[in-house]
DNA sequence: GGCCCGATTTGCT
DNA sequence: GCAAATCGGGCCA
């Protein structure tokens, strides 16, 4: 079943949360790449000093972030890699979720066929927010795009158990207190994840 | 217009 | 472990 707006309008801690486990499904002229969700961490918008939409900074860049819960928020980083967030809470309330890992279920030929790399460990394919972007063809094009009523990005549910672990965010140094929170989420014992 | 830096990845030392 | 790659975004002038 496909997730609807409910789900998503959620605070970004409970919804990097719940989004562990489920099945981003992209899809590219009627083919379908399938992963599930392995690692996420939560942007909590004004208050959260690691957040593009810290202090409520609305720019053309942050502005998808104001708009509706489930909507994608891609944004490039270092100029050469994007990073896809989902977009969580109410309109007017800049949070996200970043998704920063997953594992591929359908379609693994052809995350490897956008992954020109000389790693052979599977899990370097979409371990990490940049590589799983490349391995999905996502890029800014994608930004904005609606997982509720488009067909190019959108999760569905799975009912799979799995243990939750709660750790730092990733390179946030500059976040100051907001630094140490336990905000970053991933599925016990995946192989997807992207730090230790 | 110019400057600094980044929610990263990769391959080499 | 570490530095290079590479350029858009935010901010100030």
């Amino acid at each position: 079943m496909r997730l609807e707006l409910p789900f998503f309008q959620r605070d970004s801690i409970t919804l990097a949360q719940e989004l562990l486990g489920k099945l981003l499904v992209r899809e590219i002229d009627g083919v379908k790449i399938v992963t599930k969700i392995v690692e996420t961490e939560a942007y909590m918008g004004a208050e959260d000093k690691a957040a593009h939409s810290y202090n409520n900074r609305r720019t053309p860049r942050t502005e998808v972030m104001f708009g509706r819960a489930g909507i994608a928020y891609v944004y490039i980083i270092y100029g050469m890699y994007y990073c896809l967030n989902i977009v969580a809470a109410k309109e007017g309330i800049p949070q996200a979720v970043l998704i920063r890992g997953v594992e591929p279920i359908e379609g693994l030929d052809i995350l490897r066929k956008n992954r020109i790399i000389k790693s052979k460990k599977i899990q370097d394919l979409t371990n990490g927010p940049g590589k799983l972007c490349q391995a999905l063809n996502i890029d800014k094009t994608l930004n904005g795009s609606d997982l509720i009523l488009d067909n190019k990005l959108y999760i569905i549910d799975n009912k799979e158990k799995h243990e939750t672990i709660s750790a730092k965010r990733i390179n946030i140094d500059y976040a100051g207190e907001y630094k140490d929170k336990l905000w970053r989420f991933y599925i016990k014992d995946n192989i997807y994840i992207s730090k230790k």
